[in-house]
DNA sequence: GATTTTGTGCTACTTAGGTAGTTTTCAGTA
DNA sequence: TACTGAAAACTACCTAAGTAGCACAAAATC
């Protein structure tokens, strides 16, 4: 019991930015945990099982993991969303509880805490105050879906680049962050275009002197030029 | 009190397709629906006020408004979604109740329910199980705008155009209902894309039979070719 | 009923970005 | 250390779709 006990605690720190267990007591918070068994998935993996997401629930505690939609007829992809610690799947799914076909791969070795849908359920029906922290998750999502659409509507592809640039910026270090190892075709389906464009803009980004890159890897070295950029652009926020 | 009793009822049956108000008894709906008041909004009018949404919640009972987004620097548009019936602003308020930059703009003469916010946000607290109900709603939304962007980087707009068409063609009447009335340029906003455009593929589905126009309206004379464009083009659902 | 505004249809032009293909670089591993 | 496969770099090409402009018709306004 001091394990778990221990446990619980450990996930209280590592999921403090998780909106499902904002302002939630230490009492509730076990009650709620309690339920979930963590679990590890490895690297490069798909999560192709299109039901398991309407009878389990998951919580990611380490690891990225990005929900994409992939055409058949062109085998393009698009990532809606690049997922890690306290991001919930599905989303789509706990909502309202129909089905959700969409893809997951891990990018990394993922741990994520599961729980049985119908356990979860059975949880909030207990305590539908926290149906809140589920909604205002929900809004967030909305928000950046929302923000996809005018991006890809209104703006270019070098403009969407830089933007994902800044917006993954960790504003204390100043240093790329969570996209900073992916593949240029990775980069590409963030923002909903092919790896040979990206690859293009990246090198204008590289001959501005902005940024600097090597095998899956980009940093940037010049944040002020890249903000420049938008501003020209009116993209800047 | 008789007068409000037959309001409700009217409330009741007008909006008996709106998410909020489902597996709602009559006591429970009439202690929510006696915190609104009715409102008319003239056609074509913008509801620019931004902090509006933040204490006022709105239910349409009539008319069509438009969600969109304005790019300032090019003028141009992008409808989010087109509001009707049942429908709420803001969802995104409702949600996180942080502010949200969006405009709004009626369509047609539109009638509302209104409630401050503070007000539904107590009913809420007093019945936190309808927050279900929220959920589901934001959950529908959510996975609108995941089609919306899967369609946009994913199909052009010929194929968008369609899809438009046939989302919107009521099951039993088989007529073109909500969008039959708009201008090619509110048509282009609502796929992403610039009047002149979507008016070169309307002229084309024109020429293939499958629908007529005249101005400010377009109606669906034969569907088996529009489901037949999209089975070519593999994005038929 | 005269004037203005708005929607539609069309033509001609431009271009960003998608596509295809080759070469080079690099990391893992046999 | 050589082999292999993936990522990256670069070139050449193509086209869907955005842009601009104009003429005409239907509505709306005066």
């Amino acid at each position: 019991m001091k394990n778990k006990d221990t446990d619980y605690q450990r996930y209280r720190k590592s999921l403090s930015n998780c909106h499902l267990l904002e302002n939630m007591d230490d009492l509730t918070f076990n009650s709620l945990i309690s339920l979930f068994s963590e679990q590890t998935w490895p690297k490069n993996t798909c999560l192709v099982d299109e039901n398991r997401f309407l009878c389990k629930f998951y919580i990611i505690i380490s690891g990225r993991v990005k929900m994409y939609q992939l055409d058949e007829t062109s085998s393009k992809e698009v990532t809606l969303f690049l997922l890690h610690k306290g991001d919930f799947m599905d989303l789509f799914c706990i909502l309202d509880g129909l089905e959700h076909k969409v893809y997951y791969e891990s990018l990394d070795e993922v741990k994520v805490l599961e729980v049985p849908m119908e356990n979860l359920h059975d949880w909030f029906r207990k305590h539908p105050e926290y149906y809140k922290n589920l909604l205002f998750y929900a809004g967030k999502k909305l928000r950046t879906m929302e923000n996809y659409i005018s991006d890809i509507i209104f703006a270019n592809i070098s403009t969407r680049l830089v933007k994902l640039l800044l917006r993954n910026v960790n504003k204390d270090s100043k240093n790329l962050e969570l996209i900073n190892d992916l593949s240029h075709k990775e980069i590409a389906y963030l923002i909903g275009s092919t790896r040979a464009v990206v690859n293009r803009q990246i090198q204008k980004l590289k001959k501005s002197g902005s940024i600097h890159t090597s095998r899956e890897n980009l940093q940037i070295i010049d944040l002020g030029i890249l903000i420049e950029f938008l501003k020209k652009e009116n993209k800047y926020e």
